[in-house]
DNA sequence: TAAGATACCTCGGATTACAATGTATTTTTC
DNA sequence: GAAAAATACATTGTAATCCGAGGTATCTTA
């Protein structure tokens, strides 16, 4: 059974590409914390929880690539919801094109 | 000045994705731990010591995902040089499927 | 009205990663 | 031909990281 070094490697790759999946999801439209948790699940399978999530959010804010405003809600407890500066848009591009690029290097090592 | 974030969150993407790397490496021809570094300088820029390598290796044994034999050379110091089993390669097909179906969950996020 | 869901946040101990260090041979340089 | 640099293996201590667990509060549902 390899299922176990599989699964592991995954779940070690998804968490590591984490912050460029919240951020291209923050480009096309604001969300808070705890629908990323859904929304992060729903994409990738993946389930992290509110200790994953939350420093994740607050480092990318401190550096400066996020805001954040609260925002009530008629009912319900208010949320913290995230947008992406202009700053974290020019930064986005250039690690999406990092992306890109990591991606076609390994790529070329995988026969077909 | 955004490099410094960029800079981090490559070189650890490239990381975790080293045993993928390896591995299909592997798949193509024998290779020896200190070769390996070169070769992934070469591929992905990636600047990785022994301390990264060996373990890495080591470990991949440990999991019966390859073997390994000594390789007296002409001249030089001998050299470890791995191959991948008939299970590292069964492992390898699937954990490659995984790294195609992450690439298009992540890609799908992506604008472009 | 109790339980479960939504929503925020923090922190310390467990894990992990790798720089530093060590050995030995070969090649290069001056 | 002595010293330095390169090749090649391996290990380990600690520094850094990570996230499960735990905490607060409100709203919904059974």
């Amino acid at each position: 059974m390899y299922g176990k070094f599989i699964d592991n490697w995954t779940i070690q790759l998804k968490k590591t590409i984490l912050p460029l999946l919240i951020l291209n999801m923050l480009k096309q439209e604001q969300l808070y914390g705890y629908l990323l948790i859904v929304k992060i699940k729903e994409c990738t399978g993946l389930e992290i929880t509110e200790g994953t999530i939350y420093p994740i959010l607050n480092r990318l804010k401190e550096d400066g690539w996020l805001d954040c405003k609260w925002i009530e809600q008629k009912t319900g407890i208010p949320r913290k919801y995230y947008t992406l500066t202009m700053d974290g848009e020019k930064m986005l591009k250039e690690l999406n094109s990092n992306w890109n690029t990591i991606i076609k290097d390994i790529n070329s090592q995988i026969e077909i």
